[in-house]
Parts: C-alpha cells; structure tokens; sequence
DNA sequence: GTTAGCACTCGTTTATCGCGAGTGCTAATA
DNA sequence: TATTAGCACTCGCGATAAACGAGTGCTAAC
C-alpha cells in the first residue's frame, strides 16, 4: 500500500479533521485546511483515489469522505508521531501520584479517573492478578461454622481472598493450624504439585486435617489458575458525548461490555508484545461487541514481570496521538509507583 | 383528602393503565376499561375533579391525563393492596436460592439478579454491613514491607478486609503478634474504649509493637465506623427500555445514581422502620438526583437485627404492586438464606 | 498535471396540512 | 340533581412537499 507524499498529507488531514469533528470532510473545507496549496478539485481526484485504495468511504453519494478502519491503521502505523505529553501535564500527573494513597486498590481507581479525565474516553485498568503460582503466603480465616476465608498473598504483595464453605466447622485454632500446614506446603514447594498423593503423605496430619485440605487445594488452584483480577473502570459515561454512541442502542451495548467484563479478555488476548502501546481497531478486536469501538492497552510491570493491564475504550474514530502520549506516560508512572508499593 | 368510591376506583384504573403503557389515558378508553357502566362525560366530569385535587395533571391542553406523584402515593397508601406471588413463580425463586452457592458474595449476587429479573427495573442490594464494634476476631496479614491487610470478622461471620501502610516492616511472626494482641483487646472488650491509655497500660506489648497498634487502631475505627458495604446491582439496562429514560440525558443521570452509590445513602438513610416495604416517590426521595426516580426497599436480618438493605430503582410509574410482592417474597427468602449461611 | 465551471445528488431543514384522540361546554334526559 | 349525548375546539404527530446547501464527478480549458 504505497502513497505518495500528497496522498499521505491529505489522508493525515482527513483523519484529523474526522477525528475532531465527527463531520464528513469534504474537498473544499479540505484544501483551506492543508497548506498544499492545491485546489478542491486536485483534491477530489486524490480523494477518488483513496477511496479506490480503500482509505475513504463515502456515508452516501456526493458527502464528504471518512476514514475507513484501514486508514485508522495506516494512520496509526505509518503517519502518526507519537508526542511526549506536555511538561506541565506531566508534573500534574505525577503530583496526583504522589498524592493517591498508599494502597494498591486506591491506586489502580486514581488510575483509572485519571486516564479518563485525560483523553475524555473510558479507561479501564485491571488490578495485579495473582496467579502463576507464585504465592509466598497463605492464610485461613474461621468466620462462622463451616465457613472460613482464604487470603492468598502473592510474592509481590498482593492479596486476594475467598470465602468458602467446608464439610466441618473451624474455629479459630483450626484455622491456625491449616494455616501453618498450607504455608509448609508453600516452602517445601509441594503446591507445584498439589496431588493427592503428596498430601496424604504427610504423615502428621489427622484425617481431619487431612480432609479438610483437600477441600481447600481445588479451590486454591481455582484462584491461582483464574486469569480475572478486579476491574476499576472510569469515564463511562464520557462515551455518551460522542455523535456515534448518542444512541440508546449503542449506549446498551458499551455498558455491557464495560458490565460483563467482556473488555477485560479481550485485553488480555492481545499479547503481542513488541509495541509499549497495544491499539485494535473496531475490527480487529475479535469479540463481537467490540466491532465499533477501539481499544488501546498497555501494561505494567514489577522487576520486568508483566503484572497488569490499562487502558482505554472508545470510537474507531479515536484521538489516537493523545491517547499513546497518555498511556506511555501513565505507563511509567505506574511502573515506578507499582515499585515503591511492591518492592521488598 | 377524601375521595367518595369513584374518584377512588377512576384513579385506581387510570394510575394501573398509565403504569402499564405510560400513555396519558382518556375517558373514552377509561369508560371501556373500568366497569362501572358510566360514560366518557361523566369521567371526563369526575377527572376534572380529580385534576383539581391534584391526583391528575394533563400534558397539554385536550390530552389524557397521567397521574401525579401525589396519585401514586395516594395509590400506594390507600389503594393498593400486596398479593402474595404466585406459587409458582415462589417455588422457582426459592430453588434458586437453594441453588446460589453458598458464598455470601454469589448469594448477593444472585439476589440482585432474580430482583431485576422478576421486575424489570434495577436492582440494588446492600451486602451485611460490618459495624457496631460487634467484631469477633482480627486477623492481620503480612503483604510486603511495610504493608498489611486487616481482616475483620463480624460475629455473624462477615468479613471485611482493609489494606494498609504502617510506618514499619511486618513479617509473619509480627503479624501474627499484632493479631494475637488485638484478639486479646478484643476479648477484654478494649476494644469498645480504644483510648490511647488503654493501650499504653498493657505493660507486656514492647515499644515497637505499641506504636504498630496504635497505627493499626484508627483503620480499625474507621472501618468499623463507616456504613458502607458492597453494592452489588443487576439490570441497569432494564430502565433504557422505558420511554421515560430514552434519552441520553436521563440514562447518563441514571448511570451516575448507581455509579457514584448515591442510592446508598438514599437506602440508608430511609428508616421507617414501620413498613416491611418502604417507598420513596421523586420528590419524596432526598437526592437531587433521584427526583424523577422511584425507589422501593427493604432489610434483611439475622436474629432480629438488621444486616443490610436491598430494593428497587424505577420510574416512579413503577408497578409498585407486583415490586412489592417481590420485595415481600425476596425479604422472607434472604433472611432463611442468610440464617442458614451465618447462624452459629 | 491542475483547475474552473457546471449539472447533478441527496440528506437536512422548514412549512403546511390533515388526522385523530381528547377535551369542555351546553342542552337534553332520567 | 346527576348523567349523558352532541358538538365545536385544541393540539401533538406524521406525512408530504419545497427550498437549501454542501459536496461530488465530469469536461474542457489552462
């Protein structure tokens, strides 16, 4: 898909100018726009190309153009310079950082608020998850009868609990007591592999004991095995602004998707890697109710480890430039906020 | 406010049908409805009175007319009368709770759940609230440095958990110290005068150990103090099918409620504690917000003491009839749940 | 290769009209 | 005296039509 220079110039406009406006563009108001100094009618021929390449839709005969996904993409590959975000923006940012309480579950909602009120779209921001095995610590909690609560407390210092229901009642020494058994498991690394077999071997265990700890391991893998972590989700209602979700239909959609957690996969699924900011655009996304929408994620990391997932939802007809000089900035603060919380 | 059979039947029929379409009604659908063998003109007499008493308001000029909120609380009070639901409508929804696993969290879930479905608004419930300084046991766990998680358990045997950040590094042992000294506090019923020179007299707790606890006391308090619980809602999305909130500007009001946990406070603050049911009209409801809205709630109990709140938001043309049978059925099945998952 | 000119397209806005559901009033009726 | 039939009037709503205007494609001239 090679474009000339002219061609690149007047795509570029185009996309800008759809992305601000939401209008088709249309020859004229496009030539005063692009300093070329080419006439509407130049244009037009160019315009007629585009859309042959695939670029450029028209909503109907004699309208103006707008972007097709493709160009999105081209856009976003080929033309687009990603900008750092303003210093007096950046300081604000991190001052707000600095300020957001100490605790994990503030941090990732200031996030979210933040990422939101920046690029006017609705952020989502998923929590450490806890998985992989990696779990230092583990404790049980006798909370009535039969019913105790499991913390599980990851190397890095993220917690997270289940409430359960066993076959006998535990009482406070009891849950002590398989406390201190889970977490020998822990050290002699037996819950890499929590057969049945190893755990029967431990011969210090009554049966009782015994029998309740195999209640507990499924649900211990259960959670260790489990992909999900808390979802903190701002700006939902920003959407609502935008000509193309001005519709009730659209609006149910999008709160369904930020409902059902759909997002969420969907931004797990996108692995690739290479890039620091992930973009899909409408498309590209393979869930079914993300085909109008784009989505744009990075992560965040502990000591290189991948530990979560941002970033934002909105039209295909997104601010993409801003929103890249956002994520990457949030990105970095994160990663060192992250640090100072997590790191022993 | 004494209106003669007629006016009270009238009213009756014309609240029933505007519920029912949220079209205003005339005397001519009105006489075919209601059999009371009179004609369009006497309505048409009987409604001018009704409109003069304020029960009944037109749109315009030669319209139906609708009823006021004055109407429904007239309807509510001293016409409507609560059917039980039908049995087999009851026998599924007891099945179900049988079948909502037997975590406290799911059965909120579940709870809100069968609410929207089985009234087609939104439904809002409250999980039991941890306060009242009726906590029987602490619990602190270690995370990473400096950082720790409190759990606290009610005597009812719900939890609640609070993260934070002491001024030093807590490992396992000190952790389960902190713990054991706090359960001591709270077996002595120290706990319900946390001075500072209750604290300070126990001579056995070492320097160290006495600041950590002093740290930990305010999150205590605070946790304890504060009303709020989880919210868990279901069926947002019921409320865009009616006409009254097809607008954007509506939903967007409608989203925010939920969102920012106005409702809540709303909830709390409604304690008439004379109805099983209770019914908040528009203007009777306190938030701004909450104008246009009705709301109908109710509690749940364990042993006689209240644990929490659960209800309706809708239009107030709600079907208060039949979210009355729900709420009423709903209220009976929760309280036999929640003996069954809390009762010592 | 570029541009001015022109006829044509088509969605949007504005105005007008008729329909119909509903009302209030008056006079007749039981 | 309460009820009802009859009738003129109101007003929102949907349909139809006309005017508008932003924009296009094409052709011919530069």
């Amino acid at each position: 898909m090679e474009l000339n220079e002219r061609k690149k110039k007047i795509l570029e406009v185009i996309i800008r100018d759809y992305i601000n406006t939401a209008e088709p563009v249309g020859s004229r108001t496009l030539s005063k726009r692009c300093n070329l100094g080419i006439s509407p009618a130049t244009i037009r021929n160019e315009m007629a190309d585009l859309e042959d390449l695939g670029y450029l839709v028209q909503p109907h005969t004699s309208s103006g153009r707008i972007p097709t996904q493709q160009a999105y993409r081209y856009y976003v590959d080929e033309i687009m310079e990603v900008k750092k975000l303003e210093k007096m923006i950046r300081t604000d940012i991190h001052r707000g950082f600095l300020n957001s309480n100490t605790e994990l579950g503030n941090t990732m909602d200031h996030t979210a608020r933040v990422i939101s009120q920046l690029t006017n779209y609705t952020s989502i921001v998923l929590a450490p998850r806890v998985s992989n095995f990696n779990c230092k610590h583990l404790q049980i909690v006798s909370l009535i009868k039969n019913r105790v609560l499991m913390i599980v407390v990851t190397q890095e210092g993220v917690a997270k609990n289940v409430e359960m229901c066993l076959t006998q009642e535990v009482d406070n020494l009891l849950a002590l007591k398989l406390t201190n058994i889970l977490n020998s498991f822990l050290k002699s690394s037996f819950l890499s592999d929590m057969s049945s077999e190893f755990i029967d071997q431990i011969q210090e265990l009554s049966q009782n004991e015994s029998k309740l700890i195999h209640e507990i391991i499924p649900h211990l893998k259960k959670t260790l095995g489990e992909e999900t972590s808390e979802v903190h989700s701002m700006g939902l209602t920003n959407l609502f602004n935008y000509p193309e979700f001005s519709d009730v239909e659209q609006i149910k959609k999008l709160i369904n998707i930020v409902q059902e957690k759909n997002v969420l996969s969907e931004m797990l699924t996108n692995n690739d890697g290479s890039r620091v900011v992930r973009i899909k655009i409408g498309d590209e996304n393979d869930n079914e109710n993300l085909k109008d929408f784009s989505i744009m994620t990075s992560t965040y990391e502990l000591e290189g480890e991948m530990m979560g997932t941002f970033g934002v939802i909105g039209p295909t007809r997104m601010n993409y430039d801003n929103v890249s000089s956002v994520l990457n900035y949030i990105r970095n603060e994160l990663n060192l906020h992250i640090s100072n919380l997590l790191t022993k």
